[in-house]
DNA sequence: TGCTGATTTCGTTATTTAGCGAAATATAGT
DNA sequence: ACTATATTTCGCTAAATAACGAAATCAGCA
């Protein structure tokens, strides 16, 4: 029951919810995303561990950067379950559609480094 | 998006994911509800308004009392997608089990009137 | 080692939420 | 109309949450 309502809390946010479908994209790390959401580095960082916490993403060190990408286990509900009730009931949302062209451009080198 | 994430935040609190349990198997009053999850009145009420503002219930007006139920319609999510994904992701939850139970026995003329 | 840059953690603030009891509302029966 | 009772609304408090900037951490590189 526990890690059921952790999952939903994780869920019950519209820039959570927005991560998870840019992840369903590819990869990123926490800077391309706080440029797309137009948060601060720390806010970013504290969303990421809410979704890990609650198990829905992994987080990849890959030198400097700190790939995070949707948990592929099949044991976890997100990837199996949720995302496609969100993708059903989510049709055509126009931040969604908006965050994944920029998901398509975003480029990290370019970004970071401010 | 606004939607969805009120529903996920109706479902993200343990009470009411239990009573939606409970709603699975009849209609409810919120006296009974409230002598199962040992909360105030007025907590019940405000829980059960959360669900019924994420369309998840419904409530029936039956003289004195207020029956719950689930909300029925096809393109309503909870019953026709969410309600079999946390059945599937709560096996044999012993709290869930437990009210299971006090359904079957509770009496709203009994309970009610203290 | 020391520097730069990406990320996380910490401390703070404003908002939201869960809970309660008391007061208000609504309905059934006298 | 009056009373009893089920439910909702209101006002409040305590705890949780989202956001920020500053400070700390961590990895690569000179």
């Amino acid at each position: 029951m526990r890690k059921l309502v952790k999952v939903f809390k994780a869920l019950s946010d519209t820039n959570r919810i927005r991560i998870l479908k840019m992840l369903e994209i590819r990869s990123l790390c926490v800077c391309e995303i706080r440029d797309i959401l137009k948060l601060a580095n720390s806010t970013v960082s504290k969303h990421l561990s809410i979704l890990r916490e609650a198990e829905l993403i992994l987080d990849n060190k890959d030198g400097k950067w700190v790939n995070y990408e949707l948990n592929p286990s099949a044991s976890e509900m997100y990837v199996s379950d949720i995302a496609p009730l969100i993708s059903k009931w989510l049709p055509q949302d126009e931040t969604v559609q908006s965050d994944a062209k920029r998901v398509q451009t975003v480029d990290r080198n370019i970004l970071c480094g401010t």
